[in-house]
DNA sequence: CATTAGCACTCCTTTGAGGCGAGTGCCAAT
DNA sequence: ATTGGCACTCGCCTCAAAGGAGTGCTAATG
């Protein structure tokens, strides 16, 4: 065999390819006939299933019982995805329409969000997901404080694009709600329409005229709120989980019951949203590269930084997902959602 | 036959009951001869054949093939559901357990109303739902607003226990912040303590010093925040949708798609479950009842007005689901959710 | 007249055998 | 190194037969 240690032939490699590419698309395992015929007509049915063979060897493929085609192992798909990640992809047709109906939605952030996910989904038959995260990134609007009783405090933070994050906190001693508002206020004109980031240390330093004498209150409120806004991806939208039942790869109810209850656990799906994506571009990761309960799925994330808000949408598919397909959707949708977000 | 017009013997409602219970437990036909031996000893399978016949002529019943036992139609459900209703229910040995749980949810009424809806689906293997409505009745803490640009304004309202809402209005003419800051500040101080239904003719009749200026925009404000607050069962909490696919009833995927498909329509599920649910003690609707789409579900609801809040907690299932089970759950667990948010 | 035992009949479900076909692995020829 | 040929494997489909649960009807019974 050609190619030993580990690195492939180009034929190889073309096999390797068309065997992914022929299972994605058909959902069946792929034989040397239909490989030879369809996708490298240039050489013989036995030839390929020579490499086919040193391939299994390799660890690429492998074979549901003896006398079926094969089956790509998680190895070969991400040969395969590696490979479709760098090409150059078409925009799909229906972009036009997308960034029209996102462009509707007017309701705020929130909205917008929520509907990308579900047109994700829609548009994939994948979970769509939509993560808002790293907020200190994002312009402030304003900072308010309740008094909820005692000690307990709420902090009201209203950021760019209408999002509203609110927290409950405990001050070292006991404000007035004339003194908090009066603090908000002051946090306020220093912070508004500017990122967090930008002011913290500047806020930090502030003299807060007239509040002198609760300076400590006031420094831990604003740690406090240093650490709500640090916190990473605190917002998700999960949407269109209904169509990835549309899918054959779902008929199997364990497998989708273990896809849903993941979904339930919005911190750890944001968890795991956040360490998978990179800073730039599409990531695609795969099965077993994520956890055991997800062995079956991939997930495919983009992040985006329009307006100084930092997203990341992504789906949650099957590993024999049209990645191609899939990945042309994600990065049309999330180009028209940071259009959407300029306005 | 006996009991003709419509009006059911001793006997004949016996074996409706049977049927319905026989099939709830086991999921399969009930024929003559089990609900004989199981739940009518005195009472040779031939008789109640001869009722069972009887019975589906009068749509109680019907045969899936010629040759196989008897499916209650949703008419002999709601028999069924009616006499369970007026029956009285052992407390689940759970309780205690729960109502710790519930307590332990300590950061708002947010995260209790998504645990207990996810605690519902848990323990009857159903969807569980949390709605809460009739904001207006809420004590009020904090009402304040957000310049967001021109004519656009956010109101923030932050209720008791924690709860914050927000929407963005519209004004006739445009206020600046330190205007809003000071009719915020006014409002809060009138209504702070108090629900919004009993404020609100005050606060229209209120003078505002200092703002009499712009008096007809600051009713504009009174009358969108009236608006806010009236319509029904703004928050809704879904939970638990992974279990329901532990029951056989879903195993097929079609069904459940529906389901999925209604639980991701916020809006129109709050809607639902607002017209449903009865204003004291357990409410059963039946699949077509609901919708076509529900044809298959069933809805139990439970409304609960502790500590001043309406809120409502439910379940979708199976029109095969274990009535007698989940009602007393679902009672039980309002009785724990009522607790805890009276404290 | 309601109830019951007996019995023929229906129809779903399970089981097993046989045939088909897709696909492989290996060998010998090119 | 590549290819054609061939025997072999194994899942899947079909079909028929057996099994069984349950019914409807009829005639007997208290």
């Amino acid at each position: 065999m050609k190619g030993g240690g580990g690195v492939l032939t180009e034929r190889q490699f073309e096999v390797v390819f068309s065997v992914v590419y022929e299972y994605i698309q058909t959902g069946e395992p792929a034989g040397s006939r239909t490989i030879s015929k369809k996708y490298l007509p240039g050489n013989s049915p036995a030839t390929i299933r020579n490499d086919m063979a040193d391939l299994e060897e390799m660890g690429y493929f492998y074979q549901p019982h003896t006398s079926a085609g094969r089956l790509p192992t998680s190895r070969a798909y991400r040969l395969y995805v590696d490979s479709v990640i760098q090409r150059r992809r078409p925009a799909p047709a229906e972009t036009e329409m997308w960034k029209r109906e996102i462009r509707e939605q007017k309701q705020g952030v929130d909205a917008i969000l929520t509907y990308v996910s579900q047109l994700l989904g829609k548009a994939t038959n994948c979970v769509g997901v939509a993560a808002l995260s790293a907020l200190e990134g994002i312009e402030l609007q304003r900072v308010s404080f309740v008094r909820l009783g005692g000690t307990t405090v709420m902090v009201l933070i209203v950021l760019e694009g209408g999002l509203v994050h609110h927290a409950n906190i405990q001050l070292p001693c006991e404000l007035s709600q004339d003194t908090l508002d009066e603090l908000g206020r002051k946090i306020s004109t220093v912070a508004a329409g500017h990122a967090w980031g930008e002011v913290r240390d500047a806020l930090f330093n502030f003299v807060f005229d007239g509040l002198e004498r609760v300076w400590d209150t006031c420094r831990d409120a604003l740690t406090q709120i240093d650490a709500i806004l640090n916190k990473r991806s605190s917002r998700l939208f999960v949407g269109g989980a209904q169509h990835i039942l549309n899918l054959p790869d779902f008929q199997d109810i364990g497998k989708f019951q273990t896809v849903l209850s993941v979904l339930e656990q919005e911190q750890a799906l944001a968890e795991m949203v956040e360490r998978y994506s990179i800073d730039q571009g599409v990531s695609v990761t795969l099965g077993e590269e994520i956890s055991e309960e997800m062995k079956d799925c991939s997930l495919v994330l983009v992040p985006s930084q329009g307006y100084g808000m930092k997203t990341i949408l992504g789906l949650i598919g099957p590993l024999r997902m049209d990645y191609e397909k899939s990945i042309s959707i994600l990065e049309s949708i999330a180009e028209d959602l940071d259009d959407s977000l300029a306005n």
